[in-house]
DNA sequence: TTGTATGCGTTATCAG
DNA sequence: CTGATAACGCATACAA
């Protein structure tokens, strides 16, 4: 009848992108009953509803999110940028995030900086081109400040930072409490007996070793020990870069008797440059990483580590997000969750028991 | 002048989504020749052109994907997924998809199966509904059939393999030549003097484990040794199970000089048995695994491994991709892309060195 | 309960 | 070289 250019094909052999007018017309109904019936609106019969279901059932009717969201002004579409998607952390994080966004319907973009902040901002264009709904960062190691947010601000793009953030802004963020991770870990070493703990840490404009060095003195003045800055050394946490720390260590007049490092691969490397000057772990210099990365269990001795909730630390990112979301104009809001950390005593810390 | 209903807010407080319109109303020129400024076509004037950049920039026009990928049935995103994100194989590969896509102008949206296929069901679903211009996919343990791609296919959305695939089937695919990687390195057990060398293998459903043991028969073969079936042991390729069959083997009349497991988590477990033990790596057992994991360089002794070229393959993906796309009527093509693995010798396996 | 009409932001077709 | 206009697929305000 419809002299439609679309004279309904028989065979939907090739590419049948079939659409709510294809069900309308197929039905004799309007694309509105056609909408409500899939959208599970009210006031809809429930037999056309059933109609259109079937229908939809046997022409393997897909919805077009696209359509939807252009019309609605809001997608059903989350970005993520991480610095890289290797690595436990990242992917354990990323893997808390995607599910419970799907659960809750939304699909998760994921965009790597590569540490780098001038791949930061073309991700953030990138997602805003994207219509996503909102946008979940741990910012890369060069992020020094804020200009390109501001851009995702003025979209009126939730945005909700997650373990590494600059200090000093004040942002929605869900980060570890690493000051506490590394008061227990220090802590812990402490306990052990020993009295010269060091501290391999990381760069000192991000957050997150900032507060794992607070934490180390923290406990070095609740046992009442005087930081010596010797003791503290700075590294890119690589293995090499911990193994080198850990030489210059022991070439100190009055070498430590245990080490606390910032990070996992870089505790690794001071425990094979330990064992390849036959040092003993944990007699002579007892070992406590960052991270709880699976090296640790692998490691001889294992290895003692915070674990930093990464999973959690997922979810209640998303979790902020949502929140954010239906409370719309929080474009200022500054909400903080902060996990508690955990830490994982293993052999490598292990003193008491061992002498 | 005109009497739109956006009497051009001065101040872009909160969200400012800048459309084509306004740049022409602000310019007043059409959207025709906004549209042609911004995606660089032939016809238009030079001064216009620059003219259109800089009111963009200015007023910090962001474009709108949805739109254009709804207009021009053709979105720039692609759908991956994996049964999970976490552990390295597959955080590599999407590492790889990503960087390749990234430079290409798509995007990402990352889905995990849970190695359940119904999830995997799902997550085609709501690929298709996102409009993807590809999807990419590796395939849970338990998916038996292809019911569900055939949606895919009806969609003429161009489907990719990577990794896993079931065997039978002739699909777009980049995989890993695993049954030369078992032959390599079961190969070089034998050359280390070996004679008795045992599997743990996988489910053989999944056409990588099936062809790592097909490899390892090979190399059996070409070195006139006939295969013991009590040597060949089934495993979920988990630290317990590696250690169960480790156990297993050793209790055999005639116990086996040397084990190569089809993974890297299981010959772990081999290890940390036999040392449990009290026998020694390589001397009494040599061992060599499948994966090239992370830890396969923390373990002691390190573990000889099969690298897998996850970034390549990553690459390799997104790159047939791309060819089906400018090939078009693809929908049946079969390439496949096939790598060549790596083993890396390490010192789990050096006997004539070490003995 | 159902239908009609309009617009989301972009691109493509056609005419000037 | 430029402009007016129609679509892409869907959702909704409004009318019936």
């Amino acid at each position: 009848m419809a002299t439609r250019r679309t004279p309904s094909k028989e065979t939907s052999a090739s590419g049948s992108p079939v659409s709510m007018a294809d069900l309308a017309r197929e039905l004799g109904v309007s694309m509105t009953t056609i909408s409500r019936a899939l959208s599970d609106h009210h006031s809809i019969g429930p037999a056309t509803k059933q109609a259109v279901l079937k229908l939809a059932k046997k022409l393997n009717y897909q919805p077009n999110h696209l359509a939807a969201a252009l019309r609605k002004g809001k997608s059903k579409l989350i970005g993520v940028i991480v610095p890289y998607i290797e690595g436990r952390f990242f992917a354990s994080v990323v893997h808390g995030i995607e599910t419970a966004a799907s659960k809750a319907g939304f699909s998760v973009i994921i965009c790597q900086s590569g540490e780098d902040v001038e791949h930061e901002r073309k991700n953030l264009e990138t997602l805003l081109s994207a219509q996503v709904a909102g946008i979940l960062i741990s910012v890369s190691l060069n992020t020094l400040d804020f200009k390109h947010f501001e851009k995702v601000r003025k979209h009126g793009v939730p945005l909700v930072f997650f373990d590494r953030l600059l200090e000093g802004d004040h942002v929605n963020a869900v980060v570890l409490n690493d000051r506490e991770g590394g008061y227990q870990a220090t802590s812990h070493l402490l306990e052990q007996g020993c009295r010269r703990v060091a501290h391999i840490c990381g760069t000192q404009h991000l957050n997150i070793y900032k507060n794992r060095r607070q934490g180390y003195l923290d406990a070095l003045q609740r046992y009442g020990i005087a930081p010596d800055d010797s003791l503290i050394r700075d590294s890119n946490m690589t293995l090499e870069s911990g193994a080198q720390c850990m030489a210059d260590l022991l070439a100190l007049p009055n070498p430590p008797d245990a080490v606390f490092a910032a990070g996992d691969t870089a505790i690794l490397g001071a425990l094979q440059l330990l064992k390849s000057r036959g040092l003993r772990v944990p007699q002579d210099v007892a070992l406590a990483g960052f991270s709880n990365e699976a090296l640790t269990q692998v490691a001889e001795p294992m290895l003692t580590s915070v674990d930093q909730r990464t999973e959690e630390m997922g979810q209640a990112a998303f979790r902020l997000f949502t929140e954010l979301l239906s409370a719309e104009g929080t474009a200022f809001s500054q909400r903080q969750v902060v996990l508690q950390p955990q830490l994982f005593v293993r052999a490598s810390s292990l003193r008491k028991d061992t002498i």
